[in-house]
DNA sequence: GTGAAAGCGCTAACAC
DNA sequence: GTGTTAGCGCTTTCAC
């Protein structure tokens, strides 16, 4: 492997000095078409590629984001991945990925990268409860956007789904197949989701006559939604519908009744959160309020992209949800 | 923000130079205890951190590695990036994550900033016919490693599942049920594991007097899985267990399934090959031949890391798979 | 319109 | 053991 070109190399062979070829190639500089055709040749015969090392370090930044994830091999975070990284791409960032596992350790590790302009931007999402000391870490960086999920106290931009609307979606589609005694299984009681998924879900359903009689918090887990729903079953037998908060827990959800040999949508209509797993290829196909991942993508992005540039932008975007409706809520007759 | 703090800083208070700061941060020397207690007091009080750029630009290298999939959002490229993730992080690399779309011209593009020292290495799995093009590019960059899915003529480690195993494995679980008459639907034909998979899957049920009577090779889709089971169902009512080669292509084959009223197992035995979505909560759950992708992940990661360090590994490793047997396969009476 | 020169923050000879 | 010095390859004043 030969070295490869330098800048210097390209201006020496276009006769021209490596500030004025710097400059053509950023941009910042309109040159006569002859010289302009010098510059473009060398670079072509040399096969010139601009390290971006030197670059970064001059300019000090580095045209690159970071994407926290607590765990990318979780449907919903790879297409969060995905999105991201078709609009980061897009604006001709690159995208480094790093997963938390949740753990706040390798979250501030993370934090740590960004401080030292390792990435020039972090789009953060995790989902367990803070002490505080997250709060205080991304207090001290500028260019945190925060996405799925909030963390309580924490100064930055905000891209969130609209959970309240989802709750209300879930809720007004059982209500109106006839359904009055409902039921949520959520996520952790702390959280921003949880929380505002099943408010709009109560509200919704208080204004058809319909009540919301247990609400089960736990981990967004296939364990939490298994056990969550036998518990409901042994404890509610009368609930006939329920609003679950994430695929996870639907699939928890689904071992039970199989278990149980009750069918889905016949036995006990389901609703889901999320849609970002192949639900419409079960059986019965599984309603659900399907998350806008490239919309939160998109709006993350332009939010970070924004924080970067120093533009202010509107503290927190909700991104709208919608109802996808398959089969798993039967009329009750 | 104020600017933070550099070497220099550092060096300043405590008193020494910034090369033996550097040195002994790198862990080129042992200082005694109490300079030692200087720097590292230093470093404390002013909260340094190093600055990547400016270190890789001077040693020439990142410790950042690449990921190059066609798709982040396809459980097995999600899964396979999470497992990377945490190899390369377990060894001190950060991951940058690309995807091709499976464009030439993307990952074309990837390539270049391999080229250019942006990332040390790039692990690079694409699921397309090259035309020649990729090889000579591959051929040009070292430190690639070929993962997933083979590239003719590249030379490069490559890291692969034991595809052909996964098709004797596929054979075995279905002629031991009793089935004679086999079919195969598979990802492009000209394509090491759509080939490799049926070979094993051909050997294995010749070997039990059973046959292979149909191959219906199409995209690694939904879309293909589909048209190929209805194909096979209208041309070939007597096959009675499919050999699927993706998760992608099962999806597409339930539709088919569902469509026709046919009741998967009972009414037609299938296997698939991943294992990445969530097969068993599928009704009935779905016997699968599941790659290992951890193992691919380290597999992968390792011979990069050797090929950085211009160690010579095997130039193909075989990652084993193993046979996940759920209900999807039942006795022919 | 173009060039010279000084950095960006770090590492790596080479000295002592 | 530790300091001096010279880069790494680019951007960016400041001149002309």
């Amino acid at each position: 492997m030969a070295k490869p070109p330098s800048l210097q190399d390209v201006a020496r062979t276009a006769g021209l000095s490596p500030a004025t070829v710097s400059r053509y190639l950023n941009g910042s500089l309109s040159l006569p078409p002859e010289t302009a055709g010098r510059i473009d040749h060398a670079i072509e015969t040399l096969n010139y590629q601009p390290n971006p090392h030197a670059r970064s370090l001059s300019r000090g930044r580095s045209d690159t984001i970071g994407l926290l994830v607590p765990e990318i091999d979780n449907p919903f975070f790879a297409r969060l991945a995905a999105a991201v990284e078709r609009e980061a791409s897009a604006a001709g960032l690159s995208l480094m990925l790093y997963s938390s596992l949740n753990r706040k350790e390798r979250e501030l590790h993370y934090l740590e990268r960004l401080r030292r302009n390792f990435v020039d931007g972090l789009i953060f999402a995790t989902n367990h409860v803070d002490d505080g000391e997250l709060t205080a870490a991304i207090g001290r960086s500028s260019n945190v956007v925060l996405v799925d999920e909030d963390i309580d106290g924490v100064d930055a931009p905000k891209v969130f789904s609209d959970n309240v609307a989802g709750g209300r979606l879930a809720a007004r589609n059982m209500t109106s197949a006839g359904h009055r005694n409902l039921a949520f299984i959520g996520g952790p009681e702390g959280i921003m989701s949880s929380r505002e998924r099943l408010a709009g879900f109560r509200e919704e359903a208080a204004m058809a006559g319909a009540e919301v009689t247990v609400a089960l918090f736990g981990a967004y887990s296939i364990h939490h939604g298994r056990d969550a729903l036998r518990q409901l079953l042994d404890w509610h037998p009368d609930v006939t519908g329920v609003f679950v908060a994430s695929d996870e827990l639907l699939f928890g959800a689904l071992e039970t009744l199989r278990d149980r040999k009750i069918p889905m949508g016949g036995g006990l209509s389901l609703v889901t959160f999320d849609d970002a797993g192949p639900l419409a290829f079960l059986d019965p196909p599984v309603t659900a309020i399907r998350q806008d991942v490239a919309g939160l993508a998109r709006e993350a992005v332009s939010a970070l992209r924004g924080r970067i540039a120093g533009i202010e932008d509107p503290p927190v975007a909700r991104v709208p949800v919608e109802l996808v409706e398959r089969r798993s809520v039967s009329p009750l007759v």
